[in-house]
DNA sequence: CCGAACATCTGGAACGTTCCAGTCCTCCTC
DNA sequence: GAGGAGGACTGGAACGTTCCAGATGTTCGG
């Protein structure tokens, strides 16, 4: 089949050519100029559409020196809390005219840090970072080039970087009071994660049952210990998002018991997944929304020309479903 | 805090000048060119990372007419199906040198589009596309100044565009001997698709039927319509892909009926929703490893010269769970 | 000791934009 | 009818690279 072949793309000077005026006319009707004369205008519109011309972002980018666009790095594609993060910061970098450039890490430390080095040598403006896998360093390093805000879990601050994240001990609280007021004593949580989110809703846990007077019955166990639990007694799980809390759930029906009837189970994150499960998990939910666009608003303010730091706490919102 | 401020990145000048050589020995000096003497090469790599230097991916592409990166188009983050693809063609890419950037459409037809020239626009070498939602007039035009593969569930061949596909006429039947193979007759498939690929499934599920001489019992429902085929009798239902087969379990365990014994369930894609359900989900496994490494081969091919179209098709395999 | 061959390095012209400083006009004002 | 004021347009210099055609030594065979 004859297809077409690589050929060289029209550039300005070939608009230009055919339209016999000059590049830099070109360039300004193009960008809608109101210097340039309507009647101009239009024929260079037709001539450009007719050549098939289109603007080279490189060469763009390079002379204006900001390309319009925004890097988002999260570590993996698979985990829906951050895609569903990367869609907001998308809407509300649509909404002041920034595109989104996305990278992911699958899952390896290394490879993450290349990806933000790249997005930076790339010449994005900004960079939204939807993982806490990024070492301290490497967002420092970026920091110094490019605005960086990270978004979501989140560890301690990190210099020259901006956040947005959950407050994961209110969160946890938010799970341990609903839990009490139902009449639930026996509450242990399950957790696999060393992260910081992970350790940050722990400690809410731990807070919370021990101000509703419950400090003897706090008890923490990983995923696979949950058998333990159940043999001793726990008619409620806290578990540290919603994969883990559905891997109790199965658990749980496995062994013949009922959720929420025998044991309640509680999730957190709000994925897509706690809503398919069987019942529906509960959980608690992140104003993801608020996230993308909170986070876009402070990459703007760093373009702006804002240089201290600013860390953005949301408040989570408990969801009440069947499980618990 | 006293953050460094957005100061000017350094140059390859800059480089040069704080240690005492030209643009060009540093230029050749970064890139392990063989001709630069041992001493001045580590001097220079010495000064470029002293001064934090990075090189310009957009000056590089302006000039070199190449990016070294491949654009990948899905239509949603949400699909595990093609986010399982993209991390395929990832590591393909990576074996040779390309990097990935990715852009996804939310869903949203007209979006998408966009996203395809902004890729063009960025200076990609190469694009490929995981989504059957872009219109054929883009996917041309796109062909027009860059290769373009399609990856997974593809239309009809578009002109100039290549294609790594699954063969979804043989999965579907592979689907269907199975069941025939466990005794089963009444098979119906459940789909609420009208895209390409969940036709050429339907297609093969009617085509396997009529072979197995059960074409009486060939039946098509909608997935709201399952309570239907479980009151007339049928004890096999072969949904389009994992998610409707998923909904078919939910409604089938709610009328109390259990799966396999009372009703067998299958899927397609061997998407992790797959694996994750109760009781596991059979269903068909596309070599999703293979199509990635497939794609990145037929750019590569394309960018070094080829000019006819090559579609390769792959062959699906059965994933036996517990489910039927 | 001359020239050639080689290793090492340099200057400047591109690449496709944007943007600044002009250059022409035409039209208005006094 | 001279003197702008503006409107419409142009030329060329950047932006940070790469790469080609040299320039400058150094070494070595004869």
């Amino acid at each position: 089949m004859p297809t077409a072949s690589p050929r060289p793309r029209p550039t300005l000077r070939d608009v230009a050519a055919t339209a016999g005026v000059s590049k830099s006319l070109v360039s300004l009707a193009l960008r809608g100029d109101p210097g340039v004369s309507e009647s101009t205008r239009d024929r260079i519109l037709a001539v450009a559409e007719q050549v098939g011309y289109r603007p080279s972002l490189s060469a763009r980018t390079l002379k204006q020196g900001r390309s319009m666009l925004l890097g988002v790095v999260i570590s993996s594609l698979e985990n829906p809390y951050q895609t569903e993060i990367v869609a907001s910061v998308e809407d509300a970098a649509e909404q002041v005219g920034l595109s989104v450039v996305l990278a992911h890490g699958s899952r390896d430390r290394g490879r993450l840090a290349d990806r933000v080095q790249q997005l930076g040598d790339l010449g994005v403006d900004g960079l939204v970072v939807v993982s806490s896998w990024v070492p301290d360093e490497v967002l420092t390093a970026a920091a110094r080039r490019l605005p960086v805000v990270m978004v979501g879990r989140t560890a301690d601050p990190v210099a020259g970087v901006d956040s947005v994240t959950n407050d994961d001990e209110q969160g946890a609280a938010l799970v341990v009071d609903h839990l009490v007021g139902r009449g639930y004593e026996r509450i242990a949580h399950v957790t696999s994660s060393t992260r910081p989110a992970g350790l940050a809703r722990r400690r809410g846990y731990e807070d919370a049952m021990r101000r509703a007077g419950l400090g003897d019955h706090v008890r923490v166990a990983a995923p696979d210990a949950v058998d333990g639990l159940l043999d001793d007694g726990y008619r409620a799980v806290f578990a540290r998002n919603d994969v883990e809390a559905c891997d109790v759930l199965d658990r749980a029906l496995d062994r013949g018991l009922r959720v929420p009837d025998d044991v309640a189970v509680v999730g957190y994150d709000d994925t897509l997944l706690a809503r398919r499960v069987r019942p529906a998990l509960t959980t608690v939910q992140q104003q993801r929304e608020v996230m993308g666009e909170r986070a876009v608003a402070l990459l703007t303010g760093r373009l702006g020309g804002r240089t201290d730091d600013v860390h953005e706490v949301l408040e989570p919102r408990l969801v009440v479903r069947a499980s618990g």
